[in-house]
RNA sequence: GGGCGGCUAGCUCAGCUGGUUAGAGCAUCUGCUUUACACGCAGGGGGUCGGGGGUUCGAAUCCCUCGCCGCCCACCA
């Protein structure tokens, strides 16, 4: 690329793709992994879902990286700054199928021959998982595209030679290698127990997957008998439907109302079972009636009762949340699987099969519409009501407690330690700290792993097969670490043949495929290689830095830290930076399902890069932000005015042997002044960075470049800039402003990579040397204008600025131009900041027409300023 | 119910390890063709810093309390 001539006018999609060219070819971001790691930064790159749709936020936030990245690069850090695409998971799962018309079917055998074929008519054909995810591949390889393109016009300094995808073998086999050596450790297990439950998606899920919604409710009232009298109590349910699945009543033990019933058995109503009326504390008298029903798989409490007092358990939901087929039977009867003793079993069958294979929702009103047919059912009225139901993240319609065979991960044990782990990392903003320790304190469940899906890294086991076909969940046979990634539905354990696949005595693969974050908390491990490469991974972890947005601490960042800790005892990170979210003007959560996204590429063609980056650096970590399409207009003219104040500059000094614009050039007072100013925006800018606290440098640089250097420095030193000698005086101007800029530009490179790039290139690079750029030149030090001295008055610039400004506003005042002759303006001072001045004051003169200067010495404690203008 | 954050000019936000008349940008008003920039420049108006207490010579900044708003979590008979 050869040097570009100095455009007229600020255009940034030429400066952008001109520069955007450049990079690619000479790939400046690249890591060197010769250099030692305390020479080293570190980030551990938040891998986008690349199914899901793009959005402002994501530009907000990669931006803010990419700001951090940017300063250390410059601080001289040698970079490892690797991009990932999270392709994992239902959203992939869902374009695939809508796109290719397949389903998966974990028992179809994988075809190698198999060929999608887009938009096909007719019936989902059903195909292995290991074809699936072939498919899902060839989806995500398309996703991926739109994401990279977004990256490189937004100008991410990634190295894009350390691109990973959370399917590909590589992070297949890291999570597939994490979950045996837990194994092993005996931090998972598996355990049959009842589990948050999706229906729609017919899989187990975690805890930290859980969301609460408010729905409309009511409260039933239903009388439940007193076995052998004639007396009931009134219950209040919001869950009617699961009366068959009643197995307790309880009452609190002081609750005078219901003392005299404890001991005796209460009868259902509608099905006619007796179930024990028992006391326990924690039923409040304060709720509903003070009277509750348990069912085995009510809500957590009755997980926790049905436990507590080894209450039978009775099943009345399916996996798809229909109403399983029950029957009642006379006592005496074996009580048996979904047999239950009914003291009329011939009514409560009739009830029954009235709602048998119904879905909850439509269960309930129909056991509702019984009731109320049936005398002495209902007591009252129901109430509606609204109340909070748990659903899952991504689901339809509530989760149900269901009983299922399912992996686990010890959290619940590791509490404490997980906690302390947490604190030996700096978080930015820091109270974001307190999230991450409420949601571990908070933690009631060990982490759920498997998932009944698809698409996704298996679960790398098979278990035996007992004589029977019976499978044998002790038998757990595990692969060899060289041999992952493995599918267990394709790949056939040690020690058997495939023929033995699903019959007696053989084996069968674990069908099922982790929860994602157990993939996605291993982000480090896949950068680095974890065990894969334990050079390089003990190289580079603990990382420096997690760059992520709050709402997913209890799921990213938490589940991170539990890997880091459980494989290695470590944090996985010394610093986590939050990136707030951006909101809609009216401060919603900008969304799909709301209808109120704006998608960035639009922006970036109207305003250019640098200017979205600007927007996205207004704004302080872990704030969420309204979207207001101003702050672009305010980039823009900071663009702008950079574009010409530099032109301007460079103009200035243009011309003039570099040897000449050294820092022991600048003599003269007003410039050693204004260098005076400079150095605490250096320290301060340079502070701020080094606290993750990119809005304030980018805010101090800003105010530094447009206040005190264009308005008012630019200004003062013109004159002397426009002398036709060579003057010490205009030798000092020129090579201030040269020095100013050159800083400035530094600062500001973070944020806009593309115009500072240009504007380096036009001034400051050997023209032959196109491998330089100034985002591997050193970030500013005070020591570059250690040589020049201190100016002869500490508050020079201030005074200097009060005297512009009076001049200003005096004719302001009167109406006139800037360029209008003063007569006379008089600057009373003491005797020695008067002589200190003088130089100055001259250039006040020549940027203010004034005809005649006095400084009036007194001993006066600030330094006053009479302005005369010329009057007709 | 618990935790965290916020409430500062019409709007968006700084300031908050206590210290001169509380800041910026946008908006508004008055001017200015000033040879880098009218995507500019100069100047003006506009705030009892959510309410109420307290500590202090002094509080937007520290403490207490109340009120809204947001987020997270818990409970959900």
């Amino acid at each position: 690329m050869s040097k570009h001539p100095l455009p007229s006018n600020y255009a940034p999609e030429d400066v952008e793709t001109r520069w955007r060219a450049h990079w690619q070819k000479t790939n400046p971001y690249a890591y060197d992994p010769n250099r030692d790691r305390d020479e080293t930064f570190v980030v551990d790159t938040p891998p986008p879902t690349v199914s899901g749709s793009l959005h402002m936020g994501h530009m907000f936030s990669y931006s803010h990286q990419d700001f951090i990245v940017r300063f250390q690069r410059m601080r001289g850090k040698n970079i490892f700054f690797p991009i990932g695409w999270d392709d994992n998971g239902l959203p992939t799962e869902r374009r695939v199928q809508n796109l290719f018309n397949v389903k998966c079917e974990p028992h179809v055998h994988y075809d190698p021959n198999f060929k999608a074929e887009r938009g096909r008519k007719g019936d989902p054909q059903p195909i292995s998982r290991k074809n699936f995810i072939e498919l899902c591949d060839v989806a995500t390889k398309e996703d991926e595209e739109v994401f990279r393109h977004l990256w490189k016009r937004l100008g991410m300094s990634y190295d894009w030679d350390q691109e990973y995808a959370t399917v590909n073998d590589h992070c297949r086999t890291i999570s597939q290698l994490s979950f045996l050596e837990l194994l092993e450790k005996n931090e998972v297990y598996q355990a049959e127990r009842p589990v948050l439950w999706d229906v729609d998606f017919r899989t187990a899920i975690a805890q930290a997957e859980l969301v609460d919604k408010e729905v409309p409710s009511a409260y039933h009232f239903l009388r439940f008998g007193i076995e052998g009298s004639d007396e009931h109590v009134v219950i209040a349910t919001t869950r009617p439907e699961l009366l068959p699945a009643c197995v307790a009543v309880l009452v609190h033990p002081d609750d005078e109302r219901y003392k005299q019933y404890v001991g005796k058995n209460a009868v259902t109503p509608l099905f006619q079972v007796p179930v024990p009326i028992m006391a326990d504390p924690k039923a409040d008298p304060e709720k509903g009636t003070g009277v509750v029903m348990v069912c085995t798989f009510g809500d957590q409490t009755d997980v926790e009762w049905v436990k507590t007092y080894s209450l039978p358990t009775r099943q009345v939901l399916d996996r798809d949340g229909h109403m399983l087929p029950i029957k009642f039977v006379q006592s005496g009867d074996t009580e048996a699987g979904n047999r239950f003793v009914s003291l009329n079993p011939a009514d409560a069958n009739r009830n029954y099969a009235q709602i048998l294979g119904k879905y909850t929702k439509q269960a309930q009103k129909l056991i509702v519409a019984l009731a109320n047919e049936m005398a002495g059912v209902i007591d009252r009225p129901k109430q509606d009501i609204m109340h909070a139901v748990k659903y899952y993240e991504k689901g339809e319609r509530p989760l149900e407690l269901l009983p299922a065979r399912q992996w686990f991960t010890r959290i619940l044990d590791h509490k404490d330690a997980l906690v302390v782990q947490g604190r030996k990392i700096a978080w930015h903003p820091a109270h974001m700290a307190s999230r991450y320790e409420n949601w571990v304190l908070g933690l009631n469940q060990d982490w759920c792993l498997s998932r009944q899906r698809f698409f996704g890294v298996p679960i790398p086991v098979w278990y035996g097969l007992g004589e029977n076909g019976e499978v044998l969940h002790d038998k757990v046979l595990v692969p060899r670490a060289d041999q992952l990634p493995i599918d267990p539905l394709d790949d056939v354990p040690e020690g058997f043949t495939k023929e033995q696949r699903d019959v007696p005595g053989g084996f069968t693969g674990d069908p099922d495929v982790f929860d994602t974050w157990a993939t996605s908390s291993l982000t480090p491990q896949i950068a680095t290689g974890g065990p894969l490469n334990p050079e390089r991974h003990k190289k580079l972890f603990p990382m420096d830095m997690r760059p992520q947005s709050h709402e997913i601490i209890r799921t990213w960042a938490f589940y991170t830290i539990v890997k880091a800790y459980l494989h290695e005892n470590q944090i996985p990170w010394k610093n986590v930076v939050i990136s707030g979210w951006i909101l809609d003007p009216d401060r919603k959560k900008m969304s799909k399902s709301q209808g109120n996204v704006v998608t960035p590429e639009p922006l970036i063609d109207q305003f250019g890069a640098d200017c979205v980056r600007y927007w996205a650096g207004r704004a302080r970590t872990g704030v969420d932000t309204a979207f207001d399409e101003q702050v672009f207009k305010v980039g823009k003219r900071l663009a702008t005015k950079m574009f010409n104040a530099a032109k301007f500059v460079l103009g200035r000094f243009e011309g003039i042997d570099p040897a000449l614009l050294g820092p022991e050039r600048i003599t003269h007072e007003t410039d050693r002044a204004i260098i005076r100013e400079l150095r605490p925006l250096i320290e301060r800018a340079t502070t701020a960075f080094e606290q993750f606290d990119y809005a304030q440098s980018l805010q101090l640089t800003e105010e530094f470049f447009w206040g005190t250097f264009c308005d008012n420095y630019v200004e003062l030193s013109k004159p002397r800039t426009y002398e036709e000698e060579l003057s010490e005086g205009r030798l000092s101007a020129a090579a201030t402003l040269r020095l100013v800029l050159r800083a400035l530009l530094r600062m500001f490179a973070p944020f806009m990579p593309f115009l500072t790039e240009e504007i380096w290139h036009w001034a400051y690079t050997n023209d032959a040397d196109m491998n330089e750029t100034i985002h591997r030149s050193p970030w500013p030090t005070l020591e570059e204008f250690a040589a020049v001295k201190e100016p002869s008055h500490a508050e020079t610039y201030q005074i200097v600025c009060t005297v512009v400004e009076a001049v200003r506003k005096a004719k302001a005042e009167k109406n006139l131009s800037m360029k209008a002759p003063v007569k006379k303006v008089v600057v009373t001072a003491t005797s020695k900041l008067a002589a200190a001045l003088t130089p100055s004051i001259e250039d006040v003169n020549g940027m203010l027409h004034i005809q005649e200067l006095q400084t009036k010495q007194e001993k006066v404690e600030t330094p006053t300023v009479d302005v005369f203008l010329v009057t007709d």
